[in-house]
RNA sequence: GGGCAUGUAGCUCAGUUGGUUAGAGCACCGCCUUGAUAAGGCGGGGGUCACUGGUUCGAGUCCAGUCCUGCCCA
């Protein structure tokens, strides 16, 4: 062993190297729920409420979830970026109460339920359901509070308590007071098998074969050259045609008027045929068109206003036009029954038409059909014989089998039908125009929300509001003995007092005598079977939560949810509101997108337990695997208004970005180690800063530059909260710790801090910019890194959290762009140094930059910054032990091996290294800095 | 089919009122460092700005149309 390495060693001990406990394996998985219990113990929520009392206010209102599976990572977006707007309003001095809620009624719930046990009573089914809402609401809670979500957990709001029921029904009874609610049949799908309507969800589809028939309708008072003509219709439900009382034509489609020949039995006739669909009617019927007269040519709209005969009752069919009317099937001209199904029904609607659905409940003919020998039959039952009338009145111009997917019921297994049945609506024309209004008060962002909004309202139908279901909140109605119902606003406030003490399975335990003793109506009166549409649940939220609690109001600030909610909860929220108060409900609505897969596709609850379980989509994986405070950077870090792109793989790109905050964060402390005494505990002064005025006139170059570009940091971040906009945070603070502190300020300063005297001024300079640095940024990133920036803040040596901080105010002393601008002209030179060092080292001359004699030629003009003429700094600045500067034409670098000796200490090559006798492998500055 | 959006490097995104050679992060390749070390630094490759046409001295940016993808409808 040499004498030598003794020496060495020692002298390694007295450079100041970093030292700090912050590890820099996060361990998130394990640390996280640690800190979180500490907050919750500690009642952080509730402090910080108490702490902002009295300041001004800011409610965001969150749209309840569905009580209904696991925390899906769309789900977890929009929860943290309600909680980094709750959180970044605070820390800008508001008081931002949040009270988070649960949308808990509804088929979804309901549906599964009654298919673990069939054949429930009504009131088993709501408490079954009930427990299940519940189940998911405790599961959906824990993950939220596990993604670091601040807000009042143990006091949500549900939609299912009794007093929320009460509210629902009391914005009913408003409406029902206004004169807005009217009843009216409207088709739904129907299971005459379990004599219930259904749900989309409740319906299968499977094969089933029926006849697909060719009508004849003949018009009537045609137009010039259709004399004699018929229209024919193509229909695969023969037993609707009773109920037809219109037909369709497309007012774009070609159609042709011409005689048409069967072969076989030699008959003729003039008929009407889309002119696309004239070759398949032509092979199916039989019937051909003469080829020796040319055939009228028309476009659909010619017959529109029109009427056809019915080919067996004594009534006209309207023609109409529609563009649903397709050409891939049939004739170009649709039979339209109002009472049997969707189309038809919104059309008729349109055109005027009745809606005529003369069937019962079990599926067989009422009176109503006008074919007395069929009325008690049923329908399907009925198709031949109404074929048989068809082909008597020499009507029917084809009869096939034709296979096809048809909806069946999920229960029964029976073959669904469409059947108009009475509902309750709300009269969306009496308000329209105010909604509109209201539409244009609020601020929407992005702003085209506010056209997709608009459309909607603009266009949409009245609002359908009654279910045939279960798990629901019932309509508070009435019916009097001949079944009419009774719309008396007071009643409806009666049920809803007594549910807002008993609940509303009270509605389904007790019977028809008992409900219309208490709300004062005859004997004989029956209650309402249906149950509210669930958007008035959540639509009711405005009443039900921002009136009721003291701490909000209405209308709310934000309310921000998917795009899919413009037809939804904003628009449920919006109709109910101007209905009961005039006015919108919130005054900002900010939408994110869909997360999708990396293909663009949708990614949705229902492909989870599919082959796509392969791509994990629950939160649970990720906070469980990665953290939640990874969850919460990638949730800030994604351009939130449009559509997500999501993968594994994409997901743990955020985990680079966190890795360099946190690992700055390390040297950053880790420089802190032996700050002088007082400035690891200096409270936070008034202007939030370290620094004081009458101290940045003394600071290097280096640390004025870096405070500048700090304070240019803090505007951005602080205008980019205040936009809502934490992309824009994230990739500010990204830049400024990968960009200025990591490859710069951090490299450059290491020097300084790690082998100059330790009370060398431009080091403890050093380390006062180093603290200003961090604090600011650990409150800026609080919002986003909860725990992460909660861990630094402790670290920086304060005794509570960060989360009771306010953010940091622009300290004016650094606005200037003095120091920025000499750095922009280093960095120039900086490029054009770092080319020509690094060709040396790739010719394996060179290796560190510190083995380098650079000469830096600058040319005659510019780079005029007196720091061009400080040596030191410019050494100091490009890391280099030897630079010449002359000038030149234009900007060079060349570089030579340099042939100072190394110190030992500070591994520079310096001309008066050995000069010093105690020390003589050190430099001037080394030796003097171990003494 | 309609309404509203969207389309810039392998991936995710910036690109201000049209104006030099279109930027960043991640990924990738090469080198250095081993005193931020399950880290850090330097250099580098990579884009017909979806497509077509137009306005203009000049278009990623403005106009028209087409296509892709998403949401909501039909």
């Amino acid at each position: 062993m040499s004498a030598e390495t003794p020496a060495k060693k020692n002298y390694k001990d007295t450079v100041r190297l970093p030292k700090t406990d912050f590890p820099m394996k996060a361990d998130l998985v394990t640390r996280e729920p640690l800190r979180l219990a500490k907050w919750e113990a500690g009642g952080l929520y509730q402090r910080i409420m108490k702490q902002a009392a009295g300041r001004p206010k800011f409610v965001l209102h969150d749209g309840p979830p569905f009580a209904n599976g696991d925390v899906h990572m769309g789900t977890a977006l929009n929860k943290v970026l309600k909680d980094l707007i709750v959180k970044s309003k605070t820390m800008a001095g508001f008081h931002a109460p949040f009270i988070p809620g649960w949308d808990c009624h509804g088929l979804p719930i309901e549906f599964k339920v009654v298919k673990e046990a069939k054949d429930l009573a009504p009131a088993e089914v709501r408490t079954r359901s009930e427990a299940y809402a519940r189940k998911f609401i405790d599961i959906q809670r824990q993950s939220f509070k596990r993604l670091g979500v601040f807000g009042d957990w143990e006091n949500p709001y549900l939609t299912l308590a009794p007093t929320y029921e009460a509210d629902i029904m009391r914005t009913f009874a408003k409406f029902l007071e206004k004169g807005l609610v009217y009843r009216a049949k409207r088709p739904v799908l129907w299971s005459y098998g379990a004599q219930t309507a259904l749900a989309e969800a409740e319906v299968e589809y499977k094969e089933k074969t029926s006849p697909a028939i060719f009508v004849t309708f003949a018009l009537v008072n045609p137009p010039p050259g259709l004399d004699g003509a018929n229209l024919v219709i193509w229909t695969t439900t023969p037993w609707t045609l009773p109920a037809n009382l219109g037909i369709a034509l497309h007012p774009g489609f070609d159609y042709i008027c011409g005689t048409f020949t069967h072969a076989a039995s030699g008959r003729s006739l003039k008929l009407v045929i889309a002119t696309s669909r004239l070759e398949a009617f032509q092979a199916a019927t039989g019937f051909v068109l003469d080829p020796t007269h040319a055939p009228e040519k028309f476009k659909g709209s010619l017959l529109n206003g029109g009427a056809a005969q019915h080919p067996f009752l004594p009534r006209r069919s309207k023609i109409i036009e529609a563009l649903f009317v397709t050409d891939d099937t049939g004739t170009g001209a649709v039979h339209m029954a109002p009472g049997h199904g969707a189309d038809d029904y919104i059309a008729g609607k349109e055109h005027g038409l009745k809606i005529l659905s003369p069937v019962d409940d079990a599926g067989c003919f009422t009176a109503e059909c006008g074919l007395p020998e069929f009325v008690g039959q049923h329908v399907f039952k009925s198709n031949e014989g109404i074929i048989a009338i068809l082909e008597g009145k020499g009507a029917l111009l084809g009869n096939e089998k034709y296979v096809h997917q048809y909806p069946h019921c999920w229960r029964s297994k029976t073959p669904i039908i469409f059947r108009a049945v009475p509902q309750f609506f709300i009269r969306i024309a009496a308000f329209r125009d105010e909604a509109l209004k209201a539409i244009d008060t609020v601020n929407w962002l992005p702003a085209w929300g506010r056209n997709r909004i608009y459309g909607t309202v603009e266009s949409r139908p009245d609002w359908c509001i009654s279910r045939q279901r279960t798990w629901g909140v019932p309509l508070p109605i009435f019916y009097d003995a001949e079944g009419q119902a009774i719309m008396d606003h007071t009643i409806s406030l009666k049920v809803a007092d007594a549910v807002e003490t008993h609940g509303t399975n009270l509605w389904f335990e007790k019977d028809d005598a008992f409900w219309s003793d208490l709300v004062g109506l005859p004997e004989g009166s029956k209650r309402c079977k249906d149950t509210l549409d669930v958007w008035i649940d959540s639509g009711s939220s405005s009443v039900a939560v921002l009136d009721r609690h003291p701490e909000l109001y209405c209308p709310a600030d934000v309310y921000i949810e998917g795009t899919d909610q413009h037809r939804g909860w904003f628009q449920s929220s919006l109709m109910v509101s101007v209905a009961v108060r005039g006015i919108a409900p919130y005054k900002t609505v900010i939408t994110n997108g869909f997360v999708v897969d990396t293909s663009g596709k949708k990614i949705s609850k229902s492909d989870q337990g599919t082959d796509k379980a392969a791509k994990p989509m629950t939160a649970d994986h990720y906070y469980n695997k990665y953290g939640g405070d990874m969850v919460r950077l990638w949730a800030a870090s994604v351009d939130y208004q449009n559509d997500v792109p999501f993968s594994e793989e994409l997901f743990q790109q955020t985990g680079e970005s966190y890795r360099r905050i946190r690992n700055t964060f390390r040297v950053l402390l880790g420089n802190l180690h032996d700050e002088e005494k007082g400035k690891e505990k200096n409270p936070v002064d008034p202007a939030n800063s370290v620094i004081l005025s009458k101290q940045a006139a003394d600071l290097p170059l280096i640390d004025r530059w870096i405070l500048e570009r700090l304070h240019s940091v803090l505007i951005d971040c602080l205008a980019g909260y205040a936009a809502y906009d934490f992309r824009k945070v994230v990739s500010t603070i990204t830049q400024f710790v990968s960009g200025d502190l990591s490859a710069l300020y951090i490299d450059i300063t290491k020097d300084r801090l790690y082998c100059d005297a330790a009370d060398n001024p431009r080091r403890r300079a050093t380390q006062a910019t180093i603290r200003e640095i961090t604090e600011t940024l650990t409150k800026l990133l609080a919002p986003i890194l909860a725990y992460t920036a909660d861990e630094t803040w402790e670290f920086l040596g304060h005794s509570d959290s960060v989360h009771l901080e306010a953010f940091p105010q622009p300290n004016s002393t650094f606005a200037s762009t003095e120091a920025t601008a000499a750095v922009e002209e280093l960095l120039k030179a900086r490029a054009v140094i770092q080319q020509a060092i690094e060709a040396a080292r790739q010719a394996k001359k060179i290796g560190s930059n510190l083995e380098a004699t650079v000469k830096l030629t600058l040319p005659e003009a510019g780079f005029t910054n007196p720091v061009f003429q400080d040596l030191p700094t410019l050494q100091e600045f490009f890391i280099l032990s030897d630079l010449h500067i002359t000038r030149g034409s234009e900007l060079a670098a060349s570089v030579e091996v340099c042939t100072h000796p190394k110190c030992e200490r500070c591994w520079k090559l310096l001309p008066d290294v050995g000069t010093h006798d105690a020390h003589p492998t050190l430099c001037g500055r080394c030796a003097e800095a171990v003494g």
